[in-house]
DNA sequence: GATATATAGTTTCAATTGCAACTATATGAT
DNA sequence: ATCATATAGTTGCAATTGAAACTATATATC
């Protein structure tokens, strides 16, 4: 028998928004960001130089997305693009000055943040948490497209 | 030190989104069902008689997606909306014998979808999931909207 | 090296979502 | 009973999102 409230892609998709709304209501207040733009920036931290190409992969971010995050940042004066030598389609993407500024700002808000939700959590529990959400990601992108 | 593949929020959104899109594409292919659309059916199957606001409660809709969604339903003869005799602003919904049909067709549907996602998953760790995400929403939930 | 096909990224347009204003009814105070 | 305030649900409008078309460049074929 079916239960809503038991459902699973129910339940996740109601803790996957009571955390999103919490966090993205802080991205912007604070920092004036919305959560690609967030995303963005925390990729290009770990990686010093990337294609937009790369970001969306890194980031689970499709190019439409990519595209208008970057080009938010890039007016803002937080991301810097310049040209791909190898490919005249495409460019590089890197953090600024600025840009890195801010990543220093919010990285630690972000990890108070993720800290606070996680406070009731032994750290067998967390890793079994992040563990069982990567399974639950592949059994869905895996599993074929129609049931 | 911060890793956006690690950080929990992100490890969240892209298991959610990875199930809602796999899901939700079924729905709409199968049923011509949009999610919250769904939801208010299988909300109704469960509770016979309810007001949109208690359909809210029950299934974590906002009271725009309730109206619209039952709009929808109403107009497609697979929910019956009757006057609530206690309050004339409100009004009680309920499946249809039609909407009761589609229930039939979909919930088993849906189960067997569940069940493909957890397919490698022990009964130990379904359960432990389900707990995890429910206590990761009240956190969410509980902690002041602003960090 | 010209033409055809593929790919990176952007833009346009349509669908979806959510806030804020609105309508209708209910409740409380004088 | 009248007026003020609160609540249920709907609608209008603005912001967000995503799919498809578009532009520019790259690669493959003849």
């Amino acid at each position: 028998m079916l239960t809503l409230d038991r459902f699973l892609p129910y339940r996740l998709s109601v803790a996957s928004n009571a955390v999103s709304t919490r966090i993205s209501l802080s991205y912007r207040k604070r920092f004036g960001l919305k959560i690609p733009e967030w995303r963005l920036i925390a990729i290009l931290a770990e990686h010093e130089s990337l294609t937009p190409q790369e970001i969306g992969q890194a980031g689970e971010l499709d190019k439409i997305t990519v595209s208008r995050a970057a080009a938010v940042l890039i007016e803002r004066g937080l991301v810097a693009q310049r040209r791909n030598p190898g490919d005249g389609r495409s460019h590089f993407l890197s953090l600024t000055s600025d840009g890195r500024a801010l990543y220093l700002e919010i990285a630690p808000a972000a990890l108070a943040m993720e800290a606070k939700l996680l406070a009731g959590f032994s750290s067998e529990e967390r890793k079994a948490l992040e563990s069982l959400l990567r399974r639950i990601e592949q059994a869905a992108l895996t599993s074929a497209p129609e049931v």
